[in-house]
RNA sequence: UGGGAUAUAGCCAAGUCGGUAAGGCAGCGGACUUUGACUCCGUCAUGCGCAGGUUCGAGUCCUGCUAUCCCAG
């Protein structure tokens, strides 16, 4: 029953369950679906030793393959290499060497997804890109606006990660999986033996197979980390640190000090070549401020406004405020102190199930 | 070679009147997770510097030795 002004859509495939389920969906919608995956930072000869692991591995091109095989839609692959290198992996080695924690993910959705993917799908003449994320695409019926909404599975949520997206992009952008709940999405893969049905979760830095991302950079780059000092709060020297490409704001793990307490990474300072760390109350912070800002259902935000707060991806929303500051900044101010804000990072702020939009955090308000 | 301390896992460290080796860090394994972290669970000293002794039983008491640190020379 195809009709012939169908619209057309670009979807890209990662290989995985949600993608290729996508796929499905968006046929079944009646779309003219044709399925791409990017390639996007492979030697290609190290696939060998990545398995199914990560969103974007290249083992992922074969299952990818198979999946549009098996649903009968068109399959490509496209090389996005120089590109994500430019504005991912740099922006990440960037990031770590100016002693900021990144979001690849994030910097991977808006410039790779939305801009570069959607960039050739209108080049191919498609109406659409669409992709497997978990978050639902609305429009404002009075304003126009295209909105950007969590999906029905808080759990499984990921408007945090595409909170950059502009008008433009979100107006032509399908994310068929937001109406749907993992276990529906797995249920389906099973009952049309998509040969990606029980593929784990994806996880950690597809770049960074390893997860040693320390030793990533240091590749990538060819620099020297120096190592420098590790102090207290009272500014006391307690150890030495490997480099400050090797830690975050909050974390607790591998800093190698005997403090007969668990103790925590509290400032990051590139200029000096400090790490200070401190116990779990000096990491609490009122508030933030951030900059590199966008905002869905607005151009900006006018007034100072109720939100509700994420500050990473696996954050439990909290109440407060933001407003935008004199000179240009987000400011964001809780009703309960939070912890380990950590530079470099996104904060997302929602009203209800809307994403009102977000930016990258600067720093803390103490 | 006068005095005083301390020696417990890779590292810090608790161990009360002798009763059958806390805790933290690091490590390892796992859960969670499309970032980094956090968090949670599991694991990690048949042995307490060495050698003897007392005792039903010693990291804990006694003796000797060794090492390190501190204060004086």
């Amino acid at each position: 029953m195809k009709k012939t002004n169908q619209k057309k859509v670009l979807l890209g495939m990662s290989g995985g369950v949600d993608s290729s389920v996508a796929a499905y969906v968006l046929k079944e919608q009646g779309y003219d679906v044709i399925g791409v995956t990017m390639q996007i930072w492979q030697d290609e000869k190290a696939e060998e030793n990545t398995p199914e692991s990560s969103c974007c591995s290249l083992s992922a091109v074969e299952d990818a393959r198979r999946v549009a095989s098996h649903l009968d839609i068109p399959f490509y692959v496209m090389n996005f290499k120089d590109y994500f290198r430019e504005t991912v992996i740099d922006y990440f080695v960037r990031e770590y060497r100016a002693g900021r924690t990144p979001n690849p993910c994030i910097a991977c959705n808006r410039y790779v997804k939305f801009e570069e993917l959607l960039r050739r799908a209108l080049q191919l003449g498609c109406d659409y890109v669409a992709t497997g994320h978990y978050a639902i695409i609305d429009q404002n019926s009075s304003t126009g606006r295209y909105l950007l909404k969590k999906s029905v599975t808080d759990r499984k949520d990921q408007t945090y990660a595409l909170y950059q997206m502009t008008q433009e992009q979100l107006q032509r952008t399908l994310m068929p999986l937001g109406n749907y709940h993992k276990e529906e999405v797995r249920r389906i893969a099973q009952e049309l033996n998509l040969p990606v049905a029980t593929k784990p979760e994806s996880q950690e830095i597809c770049f960074v197979p390893d997860n040693q991302y320390g030793k990533f950079i240091e590749a990538y780059d060819g620099q020297i980390t120096e190592t420098g000092l590790f102090k207290d709060q009272d500014g006391h020297t307690v150890g030495t640190h490997k480099g400050i490409i090797h830690y975050t704001v909050g974390q607790r793990k591998g800093l190698g000090l005997a403090m007969g307490k668990p103790v925590y990474v509290t400032d990051i300072l590139p200029a000096v070549n400090e790490v200070h760390i401190g116990n779990p109350e000096n990491l609490m912070a009122h508030g933030l401020l951030a900059n590199d800002l966008n905002f869905i259902p607005w151009d900006t935000l006018l007034t100072r406004h109720p939100v509700t707060i994420k500050v990473r991806y696996n954050a439990s929303p909290v109440p407060g405020v933001a407003n935008i500051t004199e000179d240009g900044k987000l400011e964001v101010l809780f009703n309960e102190p939070q912890k380990a804000i950590s530079p470099g990072q996104s904060v997302v702020l929602y009203d209800g199930d809307v994403v009102i939009g977000g930016g990258i955090i600067e720093s803390r308000i103490r």
